[in-house]
Parts: structure tokens; sequence; C-alpha cells
DNA sequence: TTGTAAGCGTTATCAC
DNA sequence: GTGATAACGCTTACAA
């Protein structure tokens, strides 16, 4: 059943058709009802393939990201693709791998398809080497490419992010300011965000006037029980630490768990905050103070710049907001 | 830059440099050669709507959930996405909300974009009326259905789930098997998993000898501090209990919530399990036992099973597989 | 307001 | 082994 069969039977020219089908006007109103009936009586749907290679769009986004189970990417993929369709786009999703190769290969993927936009999710993409993110570059010559939480200068580039320096500045403040004398980072690696967020606790722990705050990060790449066992570490190693700073939500239940194995209060004994607010932070108990790191404007941001930039209109290379810290029972009133 | 460009460039015909692109062989070394130099020169890649028209397919399967951030249905798009894209199929991901209508609506918005087939997450799609599951076998008459964690019969449409009945009753009765005399249940919602979950709780109190066990179990739909709540009623209520089975691992959070607040040890005071072994059920602390439903497996046979659908091969149109006990800190040993 | 016809970039069926 | 050429099913000037 095509665009032909319903001219036919409707006794019309397809041109006609095809205009009743996008609305494009200039159909009287007795001709458009004679098509819509036949159109209807045959539950006849336009080929898409044949539509996308006529108008060169398929009305297509492509989304990229590494793990999409992760409970944060798995928010971010979930806020975008409901943007991206009240947007009138559909999702193309693909999950890479950790290495090099497989990113290139799979926004090769993407692109091969002839979405219309690429979005990178997460800080896994953009590298040190500018050699490495070459490979971004080139898809930005086909497609404008949204990067949300991570950041990379060039042409049709458009970064979009939480300022996770300023949110883990204002956070290890805050500890200072709820009596917390001897804080620990827990990072997971140095992802775009990951020095970030270094970098906010470093600033606040020497304007606070901590000499040695370069010594109490603690790299936990590895799983759950890993991360408990590096507090246990740093406890036997006699570094001191009276509330813990996690990159992540996840990180931050470790903290959780250390403290509840070994019996010390929170918020009393130890402190401890988390980043993304997310369903781990809740279902924590107690519940662990964390960050808000807007992830649903972001989102929605990058979504309406896509539209924008589509459009030829002109958006901001950078689009920065501010984190929200969420109070919940691991700090103190 | 399209494939005649090629053609001139290599002075062969389009027919050849199609050929070459699709190694359908009949092409000398040395014309291959000289074509792919061509290609490789300009970086050619070939119109991806071009070729879906000719070949009426864009190697591309819809999925469909209710919500892409859920831990579970995350985990399941992950494993989908990753089998399918083994497979050579890319993935277009859909999230639907609660209501009838907006299921219905995209998963017109999928069918409208040709995919090959669709696969639907989570029982939240089948209803108890045939009058509503029309929309999923209409869709069947245009390309093959997948159903994960729920089941409806039909002419092209294959469930694959895992045996949630069985689990529940297993893990009732392990309770049972460690001294539990007072179990309920906490359930989300009478979808088809759901009632399957409930079916097997009251099979093993049953089997046990609990005569009240309908008046021990309630539903948990709302957010989880409701869940504590609803415990915390039916402490009041003078509902005596000494172990939860949980139907997720969120709800089971919920219960390790309520026995932190009041003070229960687990598992001596409380026994806690919930279902489907996810990030939920490890970062709590103590862990929480649970059910692997095996929802890689369950994902990996669906796709194996629609690539043999699309050859014209014959599966099974009902694939169980069994849920798997996973003992952790919040049943005794 | 409507119809004709060209184009979109492939794949595949023929001949040769 | 290679080359014309006809589909595939739409959109959209342009003509009427």
């Amino acid at each position: 059943m095509n665009i032909y069969d319903i001219s036919e039977q409707a006794g019309v020219s397809i041109a006609t058709v095809s205009r009743v089908l996008n609305g494009s006007g200039n159909v009287s109103e007795q001709t458009r009802q004679k098509v819509l009936d036949v159109i209807e009586r045959n539950r006849y749907t336009p080929n898409a393939f044949a539509r996308s290679l006529g108008l060169n769009t398929m009305t297509m986004a492509g989304i990229l990201c590494l793990d999409a189970s992760d409970v944060y990417l798995a928010q971010a993929v979930y806020y975008l693709e409901r943007e991206l369709r009240n947007n009138s786009y559909t999702s193309m999703l693909c999950c890479a791998g950790h290495s090099h190769q497989e990113k290139e290969e799979y926004l090769q993927l993407l692109l091969s398809r002839n979405v219309d936009a690429v979005f990178f999710i997460g800080s896994h993409f953009v590298e040190a080497s500018s050699e490495a993110n070459r490979y971004i570059e080139e898809a930005a010559q086909k497609v404008p490419v949204f990067l949300l939480n991570e950041e990379l200068a060039g042409n049709n580039i458009y970064s979009i992010l939480c300022d996770d320096y300023m949110a883990i500045d204002d956070m290890t403040n805050l500890l200072f300011s709820k009596g917390s004398r001897h804080p620990v980072l827990l990072y997971r690696d140095l992802s775009f965000s990951g020095q970030r967020k270094i970098g906010g606790f470093l600033h606040a722990c020497r304007e606070y006037g901590l000499k040695d705050a370069e010594h109490r990060m603690f790299s936990c790449p590895g799983p759950l029980e890993e991360t408990v066992q590096i507090l246990e570490k740093v406890h036997e190693d006699g570094i001191a630490f009276d509330s813990v700073v996690a990159v992540d939500d996840e990180l931050a239940t470790g903290a959780v768990k250390y403290a509840l194995r070994n019996h010390l209060r929170m918020p009393e004994d130890l402190q401890v905050t988390g980043y993304n607010n997310s369903v781990l932070a809740t279902c924590s108990t107690p519940e662990i103070t964390t960050v808000d790191s807007q992830l649903e404007f972001i989102c929605s941001t990058a979504v309406a710049q896509m539209v924008q930039v589509l459009q030829k209109q002109q958006v901001p290379s950078r689009t920065m907001f501010s984190g929200c810290i969420v109070e919940n029972l691991t700090t103190r009133k």
C-alpha cells in the first residue's frame, strides 16, 4: 500500500495525497476528506524510508553513552528521549564501551544511520589530547554535537554542563560550616567531571586552610566493596577523617556502608555527601545529602539548543548550570 | 557525494561500486581496489535512507518501556541494545507513559519509523481485557513483537520471561526454612508480573499452613517513604511480621529503612528479601538477599529469537527462565 | 486547487 | 566481470 494506491482509490494525484499527509495546505476541504477517508480505510501509513530519502532527515537523534544501566546515565537517557520526542525526534541509543576504539566505532554507527544530531552523555568522551578528540570534531562536521557534562571547544560542538567545581566547593564548605575538620574526597577517575570535582574540593580545603588536601583524596574506580575497603585502609593508615565527600551517590553509599559497619553514627561521627541526587541517595539509610546536578535542565536545554541549531539559529557553545545541594540525614543540621 | 560520484572517479558503473560496497562478489580484485581507493579518498559513506528504501529495512529495532530511568528497565535497555548491536541492529528507544493512549501512541511512533521488530520491556503493557491488547496484536501483524517479562498469546508475538511465581514461592519457602513464621509481602501493583509474584507468595504460605496470607500482602505503589509508612502502619495495626518479601529491590530498601529506623536487627529480628539483584540490593546496608531474574538471559534470548524470526525460522512463542536466589545479609545463614 | 514529473541514492535484475 | 536501467515511495517545484 503506497501513495499511488491511495491516490488511485481517492481519484486524485499523488501530489494531492502528499499534501494532505503533510498538511501543506492548498487542498480543498472536500478532497481532503475524501483522501483522509481512503487513508483511514486502508490504514495507510507513509513509508518512512522514502520520506527520509526525499527530505534527507528521519528526525532522529543519536544518543551515545557508556553504560545506560548506570543510574545517572539512565536518568539522562530518559530525560533526553522524552524531550526529543516532545520535539518530534526519535532517539537512537548506542552504548559504547570504555575503549577509545569502541567510542569511535559506535559514533560512526550513529552517523552512518544519518541521525540529525548526536548527544554524548557523561564525562567519558573528551580526552586530554586534541588528537584523541578528533573523532568528535569530525562528527561535528556532519551534524551538531552536544556534550552533556563535558566540554570541548569546536565548531558545531555545544557543551551543556553542571558547575561541578562550584558544587563540590560549596558542598565541602558546607561540611566545614557544619563542623567537619578533616574531610576526605572519594573520586572515581580523572574524567573531565572528575577533575573539576577534585578542583572544587582542593579549592575549598585551601581556602579553609587545610594544607594536606592533596593527600586526602582517594580514587575508587572499582566495585562498591572496594570503596569500603579503601576507606578501611585510609583509617588503618591513621588518616583521620570526619566527613566523606563522594563524587557520586554510589561512592557515597560505600561511605555509608563503611560507617555502618564500623558503628559510626551519621552525621555525628561521620558526615557523608554524594552527588547526582539519584535513587541511591534516597534508598540509603540514612538518606544521603547530595547535589542535584540539574540533569533535567541540562537535557531539556540540550534538546532545545539542538532544535535551534537545526533551524540555523545561533546558540551558545557552552551552557553552565549551578548544582544545588539537597540536605538529607548524612550531614548535620 | 554519492555513488555516482564514486563511480565516475573510479571509472566504473554504479553497479560495480554497489557490489564493492556490499561485498557481493563478482568484482575483480583490481577494480575492487580501485573503487575502495576512491571511496577511502573521499571518505564516502553510502546514504542510509536510500539503502533502507531499496532494502525496506534499516536494521533497527524498537524498544518500548515505561520509565527508562528505573534501575531494572535501564538494565534491560542496556542489555537489549548491546545484543542488538552485536547482531548489527541499532536501537530506537521510546519511553511511554502509564496511560493506555500513550503506550499505543508511542508504539505507533516506533512502527511509523519502520523498525524491524519491537521489544516491550516490563509488565505494564498487557492488560486484562483482550480489547486493550488489540494494539499489540495489530503491531504483530507488521513486525515481530517480543514481550520481556510479560505474556500474551498471539501470532508473531513472543514472550520471554522469568518464572516470577516460582521465584517468590522459593524465596518465601527459604524464609520459612530460615525460621520466619510471619512473612508479609510488599507488592507494587497488579501488573502481570505482580500477580504472579503474589501467586507465588500465596502458594508458599498455603503450603506452609499459613491461613491469613491474603491479609499479609500490602500494595506500595508510591514513593519510598510511603512504603516505610505502610510498614509502620502494619505494625501499629498489630499485624506481627518477622520477614518482608518485596517484589522489587526498591521496596526492599523501604523495608530495610523501616527496620533500621525501628532498631530492628537484620536478619535476627527481621528478614528482608528483594527482587532483581539490582544495584539497590548491593548498595543497601546490610546488602539485601534478592532474586537474580536472569534479565541478561532474557534480553539475549529475545534478540536471538528476533534474528531467527526475521530469518523465517521457527521459535517458541513462550520462553521461561528460572530466577535464582542471591543470598546476602538480610536473611539468616 | 490540482496534476505532472523530476529527484532523492541506493539495490538488483537483466543483458552483454 | 561489468554496465544500463528499473524499481523503492516519497516531496516538491512547476505547470495548468
